[in-house]
DNA sequence: GTGATGATCTTCT
DNA sequence: GAAGATCATCACG
């Protein structure tokens, strides 16, 4: 099966999550399953520090040291950390810098680009809804939103190398370069809510929580 | 369009 | 026992 751009190696994780994150802006989230190929555009990504950071993340999973539920952060770089939220949600994140750090990326928002029949599928919307802008922007814009319609769950696919030709989930790069981002602050955590460690695609329509302030930044 | 509310369960203290 | 990196839905303007 054909997929679209480069796979993107181990080395462009092995670095902190806050130049990661406004990095994977713009790559392609591609999930391979037998009915075919799904994919999308990462348009918004949160950094969240490792405890080794000066200070420290309190609003990280890993700031209190390795349990069985994070240890995949505290692993190499490149791997997909997917834990349950509220209940009924899962969130997708990927593993940044050595072994023994353990930074990382949130992903929150894709732009559909192929699939988008399956996703809407794996969202429980109504079949045969036209393929609308309106749809398109809310398809993948969350966090959760993008696990449900890529089918991410913990047992599936927590643990994932993202960087392997052959995982069914793949971060790719097609080419597509943005030179700037907007920061703000991160969304839904109590701890450590001013951080500016939230990077979106400027005025993307498929970027959750758009009426966030920021600032303007090149993407390093 | 914005803001409030409830669903629901895993994880760690 | 409490908190939580969310979402869909409803009321209201």
């Amino acid at each position: 099966m054909r997929l679209p751009g480069r796979l993107l190696g181990r080395k462009f994780f092995e670095h902190k999550p806050e130049l990661v994150a406004p990095r994977l802006l713009g790559k392609l989230l591609v999930q391979l399953c037998p009915e075919g190929v799904m994919a999308g555009r990462i348009v918004e990504a949160e950094a969240y520090l490792g405890p080794h950071n000066e200070p420290p993340d309190p609003a990280a999973h890993s700031h209190r040291g390795p349990t069985p539920r994070n240890r995949v952060l505290f692993g190499p770089a490149g791997r997909a950390y997917v834990y349950s939220i509220y209940g009924r949600y899962f969130c997708l994140n990927v593993s940044c810098e050595e072994e023994g750090l353990a930074g990382c990326v949130l992903l929150r928002a894709l732009e559909p680009v192929a699939g988008m029949d399956a996703m809407a599928q794996n969202r429980g919307l109504p079949a045969g809804l036209k393929a609308s802008e309106r749809l398109m922007r809310h398809l993948a814009s969350g966090p959760s939103r993008l696990c449900m319609a890529l089918g991410v769950s913990r047992m599936s696919h927590n643990g994932l190398d993202v960087t392997d030709a052959a995982s069914p989930l793949q971060i790719r790069d097609d080419g597509s370069r943005e030179a700037e981002a907007l920061v703000t602050a991160r969304v839904g955590i109590r701890h450590a809510a001013d951080w500016p460690l939230r990077f979106a695609l400027t005025g993307h329509a498929c970027v959750s929580a758009r009426r966030l302030r920021g600032d303007r930044v090149p993407i390093p």
